[in-house]
DNA sequence: ATTAATCTTGTACGTTGTACAGAGTAACGC
DNA sequence: GCGTTACTCTGTACAACGTACAAGATTAAT
């Protein structure tokens, strides 16, 4: 199971466990000793500290000091699971009431408020969500964004594409950001570490002349970030872009 | 391996061997039966036709006629291989030559041709690529790509921040038609089918009065694009957005 | 008291990257 | 010509993964 997927389990099962809907048949056996719940905050505990990588069925089980096959009991695999934890992230997101404002405002803020949710749960970024989760979290998510775009005069359509092209700023910088950590915890290289190790071998085959804008603007970009990509500046010169880009589509 | 990444191999194996830098010892011993091309070839063929997740080394020594771990004569392991890859589809790139044109047509230019690079082979845009590849075919990427925006009064930092924003938004675009495809195959479903199966269910669940927005215009964007999501329309959209964005800082 | 549904568990399978040991092969120093 | 040495290639092995399956334990409905 590489690549957590979204959406990817049988749809009547992820619909019923995302909107927890009751099984209406009388229970009978033993009365059971966890909750959903339980299972997917003890999973999005983990993926939080220690990334998608690490969140396997037996690991949750362990911690919720079960065997491994208990966890299937609560939920149906594990792409259900996490479509569980991607809901219940997305109907914890704290939404701000910009009602009001200026449209640049209300956009930084739903902007902001998904890179904190990225942050809060750097895994959120690396699930691939193209079948989306249809649950009550995601619902109110797409609500809101859709409210800080509406009454602009943008047909129902441009809405969508708006929001769409908004968050997929926010998620790309997001992923990007995520990979980096990622990848300096599995090399158990920081990025200046690595390029300390890359550095002086490249210098025996890279030739300048070659490449100049590559050599000139490369040394530049990581001099002034000192690191060869800087999430926070990509994210502040990114949303600037998308603004201006947006604008010409709203102020017409 | 879930997630291939890339620069997560040893830094002076992974470069010698996209450098292709040949070794200066003596050679005894038995004539290698393949090269290192033939190796890169068949991982990229086996990964354009059927994914990321079928690349794996038993699979490409099968595709070779040799057992599993010959490749590691010619490779030092599947992270490299995934480098070298890489950077063979980046050096196989088409550049045009746009010297003299606009700049919205140059930039223009640069995002199509990366867009047929992650459309040719799929797997591209699933790397991630936090430690870049610095082989001869990024170089020669990083370097056209800042040509097409030099020249137009860009300090060199903003010349990086200008291709990454850019570079970022069509990979971003590639990733997600990449998932929708997988998502399809994966799921032996496609959008419409999944939507048919869980349209129904969610009705129950879904009630339209508490996310009015939502309800009407996923509908409109469902009913314009015939799918959820329409990969050819984001791009297009996105394209513009992000020109328009960049006209801000270009033509200030 | 019997039945049936449910929770929980241990075992088992196929798949992954690759470490390791060994067998075969060809060029070098003598 | 002849070891010696470096190299190619192979089979076996390991730990970790998701989860199918069967069996045991527990409790409500009959």
């Amino acid at each position: 199971m590489a690549g957590e997927r979204s959406g990817a389990g049988d749809p009547a099962k992820t619909l019923r466990l995302l909107w927890r809907e009751p099984d209406d048949t009388p229970r009978r056996g033993p009365r059971p000793g966890l909750t959903v719940d339980t299972v997917v905050d003890t999973a999005t505990a983990i993926a939080d500290a220690e990334g998608l990588a690490a969140l396997t069925v037996r690991r949750v089980a362990a911690d919720l000091g079960v065997s491994a096959m208990t966890v299937y009991t609560y939920v149906p695999g594990k792409a259900e699971l996490v479509d569980a934890m991607l809901d219940a992230a997305y109907a914890r997101m704290r939404r701000a009431d910009t009602t009001g404002r200026p449209w640049r405002e209300r956009l930084t803020a739903v902007a902001d408020e998904n890179r904190t949710l990225c942050r809060t749960h750097p895994w959120v970024a690396g699930v691939h969500t193209a079948r989306p989760t249809l649950g009550p979290g995601a619902m109110a998510r797409y609500e809101h964004e859709l409210s800080a775009l509406d009454g602009l005069g943008l047909t129902d359509v441009q809405l969508d594409d708006a929001v769409t092209y908004l968050t997929g700023f926010v998620y790309g910088c997001a992923r990007a950001e995520a990979d980096a950590r990622a990848a300096a915890t599995d090399s158990a290289m920081n990025d200046e570490q690595w390029w300390a190790a890359n550095a002086p071998l490249l210098a025996k085959v890279f030739d300048a002349a070659t490449y100049p804008l590559a050599a000139r603007v490369g040394s530049a970009a990581g001099a002034a970030h000192g690191a060869a990509y800087d999430p926070d500046h990509a994210y502040a010169f990114g949303l600037a872009r998308v603004l201006d880009g947006l604008a010409t589509l709203i102020e017409r």
